[in-house]
DNA sequence: ATGATTGGTCAACATAGCTGACATAAATTG
DNA sequence: CAATTTATGTCAGCTATGTTGACCAATCAT
């Protein structure tokens, strides 16, 4: 492949057009458009090659993820969180519980709940694809600092739309808001 | 949909295990996985809208995205980017030809490539989806600063895989790396 | 001329989302 | 208690988007 020619060549110097920010140029906002694109996929590159050899996909992983950060979660507060359709979460979590990485329990408040939990087969494996894209964060956090990371947190908590803000805001306390 | 409990209760400190920064707690990286999540499905929502009300989807507006940003780009150059086999490509490819999104033409120098371009249809598409994002951007980044915006772009370009890294910094060359 | 490159095509398959319809059990409400 | 709502599950079918593998044609480079 002929490499791309770069968007703007490197003598053009920075446009002065109606701005009002420096890094709110047309420029600056398609480059996050497109960090957002690369950086979501090579951030779960690593995770879907471990899980594509268990026959599983991105999909699972998001069932084991959000279950084993929270055990005994219900199917509904797991729907929430992922918004899709029940449906759609049916064929998953049915074959995570057919393959033993997740179990289901009868809520002792309400009977119709099913209580969400990792087996200790999903643990491990939780445990696994956890580690491997909090060392790709850890990595990135490193090297580039707190100030860093607080500026990530920041503007990633604003692109979110204002009811994920609010659920956020409920899971981490102590959120930087 | 019950509330989710807190995964950590406002109460506990911050533990002080064996940490190399505070923002390397364990609980801190998690938030750094779910906020890609969330943001990632969030920021591409409005446009995902747009484009079903055209019979159009995510991948559509990846090409139609990419070739606006370097117009007469060939199909290796975009397949490259894209990172996903040609025949997959071929088939939004030639409905965006088919439906008059994008057209080709062939290569001068080599004509074996066929260099793609936006229609006047296919530009103007483009920038109706490159706005939603771009306003989401920059409601972002205005709402939290350039201190901000320049560490959200250091991490993320830390979260890219090697070959990606290197690839924005031809891309953009006043990149802060 | 030969071989490599660029691009396209056909067929088959898998994952992961969707809608719509319907069923069951448990909780809630009048 | 009866009626309704809620939580969950299930069946059937559709769509979008990725994958392999095989094969072909045009063009370029040696």
């Amino acid at each position: 492949m002929p490499p791309l020619k770069p968007l703007h060549p490197a003598a053009s110097p920075a446009p002065s057009g109606p701005q009002k920010g420096l890094y709110l140029r047309k420029q600056d906002l398609r480059r996050g458009i497109e960090l957002m694109f690369f950086a979501y996929r090579d951030f779960t590159g690593e995770a879907d090659e471990i899980l594509s050899e268990l026959g599983l996909g991105r999909a699972h992983h998001r069932v084991i993820y959000f279950v084993g950060r929270q055990p005994d979660m219900t199917v509904s507060q797991l729907l929430g969180i992922l918004k899709i359709t029940k449906q759609s979460l049916s064929r998953v979590l049915s074959h995570l519980i057919d393959t033993g990485y997740i179990r289901q329990s009868v809520g002792a408040r309400d009977k119709r709940q099913r209580l969400l939990a990792l087996t200790d087969k999903g643990a491990a494996l939780e445990a696994k694809l956890t580690d491997v894209q909090c060392r790709r964060f850890a990595a990135a956090y490193s090297a580039r600092g707190g100030d860093a990371v607080d500026g990530f947190v920041k503007v990633l908590t604003s692109l979110l739309d204002e009811d994920m803000r609010d659920e956020l805001r409920r899971q981490y306390p102590d959120h930087l808001d």
